[in-house]
DNA sequence: TATTACTTTATAATGTTTATAAATAGTGTA
DNA sequence: TACACTATTTATAAACATTATAAAGTAATA
């Protein structure tokens, strides 16, 4: 399936510098084929079979890696413990209103925002809009003198 | 100050048949007074020397109570501990592609988009729209035959 | 003011996440 | 391929926020 996603993921590894171990491919294989929110456990739980000494730890370790490459997302909802999510390409745009420029920005948590909408209204909710207004660097650069 | 809404928040809780402890008192004025999004334990350390004797527990129970109740919003920043927020009138719009019937639909949490959103970009952040498209529970009924 | 049910307190328990140190294994190089 | 270097894994313990419990205390109502 998502034979791509995990390769790319692997080379961005790779040229970050960062080694890949059979635990850390197996992770990824799972975020990306799981389509699903696990928590650390649920991985944990998951690769169980195939990693029977696997720790804890390690989970956590190489989410914390992946996180700072930028390959996953964690997700704070307002339960126990995290959700981790691989970053896939949809975004929002942040805009000035000096100068009408757009810059991309990616945010997964409003499929949160949709459901919740979903639940208190009773709407079959299909889609959002978002859009962030502000004033880019630039402009308020220029504004200081 | 802000002694309207310690009132009006105080009246909300009689409402709804929540007893009003000096305790509840003094934490539902410091996160009115305070402007910030404190944690439990902010809340706890800060009224330390009115209440000597109140323990963690009681500020939490308490937070849990006013969020049920709708006067605090309980936001989960990627840190360890929640952060919590009095809650203005500020909502959303879900809206029906059928009808057009319009829904207030109130979601704090899209402060912390625009935080991040700033953090990323470099923006100044200073608003943002966002509106929820759907179809609403009598539109999606005549569909149904 | 007396009653009743709700709250507070103090403490222990739970559960998630991080820190530590020894053992292990990936990667580049000869 | 084998070596050496260093990152990573493992196992364990510790830290930390949050919740559960039960006894003592207190707000609201008549």
């Amino acid at each position: 399936m998502a034979e791509g996603q995990l390769k790319e993921a692997l080379d961005a590894l790779k040229n970050t510098g960062v080694r890949i171990t059979p635990q850390r491919h197996a992770i990824l294989e799972y975020l990306i084929d799981s389509m699903s929110h696990p928590t650390a456990d649920d991985i944990y739980k998951a690769l169980e079979g195939k990693f029977p000494n696997m720790s804890v730890a390690t989970v956590y370790n190489n989410l914390r890696v992946f996180r700072e490459v930028g390959l996953v997302k964690e997700l704070t909802y307002g339960d126990s413990s995290s959700r981790f999510d691989f970053v896939t390409t949809h975004h929002y745009h942040v805009i000035c209103q000096e100068c009408g420029k757009i810059v991309d920005f990616h945010y997964p948590g409003l499929d949160e925002v949709e459901q919740l909408a979903s639940h208190v209204t009773g709407f079959k909710v299909g889609n959002h809009r978002m859009e962030i207004y502000g004033v880019c660097p630039e402009c308020s650069g220029k504004e200081t003198h």
